[in-house]
DNA sequence: ATCGGGACCTGCTTGC
DNA sequence: TGCAAGCAGGTCCCGA
């Protein structure tokens, strides 16, 4: 579901309520995600304080008194804050409650997960994650190095979090949209003017996004329970046959690594 | 090192 | 109406 748009949209919505409140109670259950919620988790973070919330590519780090949790959205998750109580539906994962409401965990295809760590900079699945696509580190200099002697296609290179975090398969197909590069380019094969103008169109296509609290296709709804208003701002993404809003040509629809592409023919080249 | 593909899941839409 | 196939916002891990 999210990428990440959609979770700092997530991270956004719950803070402000669960930052400095302490934990009353966890339940689980259903521990069954990507990874087991450990055993034990219960009894280890109950009565401690969230002293904040921070976003680490498409992970949200919940910062407690003597641990972290890394929790990911997978591809169908959704973290709310519900002030009042609400009966628990189906695939309702885990819940945090707190003196002022509960956070809730629902994640119908168990793609994400919720981990227990003493250090998230340094776990294993966030140590050797690339800059943040919006953070300075993000440079035409570091996304063409990263291109260098590549051959995968310019779209897989993107999703790569090695590389950059965050661009899923939604903002890959954007930000090359609007960069005017073909998806299937090898990557090793762009100039470095276009690089540039490439790293221009991811920040753009994510700060956008995040000022439209992301973008909803089917089911996404950010911390608040509201949906994102972005996706009407998509110029390619599930607009197969559309014509392409700058020169009329049909958008096309390919596959790349199993995952769906959408680019038009004329402006990307 | 790079790459491609399979794996993990449920739910919705489409087409016969 | 029923059923199977296809598709969906992620990403780890394996073998070549």
């Amino acid at each position: 579901m999210p990428e990440l748009p959609e979770v700092e949209t997530t991270r956004r919505g719950i803070s402000p309520h669960i930052t400095g409140q302490l934990i009353e109670q966890v339940i689980v259950r259903d521990r069954r995600l990507r990874w087991p919620v450990p055993v034990g988790l219960e009894q280890r973070i109950t009565g401690q304080k969230i002293h904040g919330v921070s976003r680490r590519a498409k992970y949200l780090l919940l910062h407690l008194d003597d641990c972290e949790l890394i929790v990911h959205l997978g591809m169908s998750g959704n973290l709310r804050f519900l002030p009042d109580s609400t009966a628990a539906a189906t695939h309702d994962h885990v819940d945090w409650v707190f003196a002022t409401g509960t956070l809730r965990l629902n994640d119908p295809r168990r793609f994400g997960c919720v981990l227990l760590t003493k250090h998230a900079a340094t776990h294993r699945l966030i140590a050797k994650l690339g800059p943040e696509p919006l953070d300075s580190g993000f440079t035409t200099e570091h996304l063409q190095a990263a291109c260098q002697g590549r051959k995968v296609a310019i779209k897989q290179l993107l999703m790569n979090a090695h590389v950059v975090v965050g661009i899923g398969n939604i903002y890959a197909s954007e930000a090359l949209f609007r960069a005017g590069i073909n998806p299937r380019r090898a990557a090793g094969n762009i100039s470095r003017e276009r690089l540039h103008a490439l790293v221009a169109a991811v920040r753009a296509v994510l700060e956008e996004s995040i000022e439209q609290g992301g973008t909803t296709l089917r089911d996404f709804v950010g911390g608040d329970g509201r949906p994102g208003y972005f996706r009407i701002a998509l110029k390619v993404y599930e607009r197969a046959a559309e014509p392409c809003e700058r020169c009329g040509a049909p958008i096309r629809r390919i596959v790349q690594g199993q995952r769906a592409t959408y680019y038009c023919v004329e402006c990307q080249r």
